[in-house]
DNA sequence: GGTGAAGATGCATTTGATATGCATCAAATT
DNA sequence: AATTTGATGCATATCAAATGCATCTTCACC
């Protein structure tokens, strides 16, 4: 029960991006910058351009920033893009005679977790304290 | 973001004591039951006697059995007893220069959705279609 | 148009948490 | 005492995630 390290440093990634505004920084820059493997880092940015919330522009003088503007980023649907496969419990293995309920209930939770989640966007979390 | 499987087959093992009510079953029954590795099932068995799920006793004609009626296990708090660390991410490693709040809502994310499961006791799960 | 700087993508390898297996101990019943 | 059960610790295997590496594509600048 975590988030993977790549939607970890996908939020850093946004909140990074966040602080610079209209400007584009290189993926190597904060690679660096936060010391995480440039290749991991590269995926990462280019999972975030493919769900749209970022902007990457190629050759001399590109890099990446975001695509939409800090209070348009809900966290939620951050973690949400992220997060591969939300499927709590393996219930093709699952023996038992009775039809259980557990699957439904488990989906409803996840929702909740989501839903707190994008009760803040990218801007709140920069404001806050 | 998934459980476990060691949660997962908690459940799974709950549910089916459940249905035996008073009576008492061998952990190894269970496991070629449920095709489960028995050492595996002997270690989850034994985490839910800890927890206070389970009461277990040794010897001839012993086995394990649930502690609590049905109505009494909340699904929530069988996940929260199971999981080992819902730390969901790793601020240690984080090098962001501004202080972020996001593991604060992380925190209330995850309550969020153990509050969900915590409306569902064992006996729902058995009693629902 | 060539060159270099940037991102995009696929594949191979490593890592680490989880799961599994094995051996031994402890308790209870007969 | 012997057998049946759970308890526990340690070693190993497995698998998803993370990392590294190589190559391709796109763009800006000269």
């Amino acid at each position: 029960m975590q988030l993977t390290r790549h939607t970890d440093l996908a939020l850093r990634l946004l909140i990074r991006l966040a602080d610079l505004g209209e400007q584009r920084a290189t993926i190597a820059e904060i690679a660096q910058d936060q010391a995480i493997p440039r290749s991991h880092l590269m995926k990462i940015a280019n999972d975030l351009v493919h769900a749209g919330f970022l902007e990457a522009t190629r050759g001399r003088g590109g890099g990446i920033r975001l695509a939409l503007s800090p209070d348009q980023i809900r966290i939620g649907d951050v973690v949400a893009a992220m997060e591969p496969h939300c499927e709590m419990v393996r219930c093709s293995e699952c023996r038992l005679v009775r039809r259980c309920t557990l699957p439904r209930h488990l989906d409803r939770a996840i929702q909740a977790f989501h839903t707190v989640l994008n009760e803040q966007t990218l801007a709140d979390i920069m404001s806050a304290q």
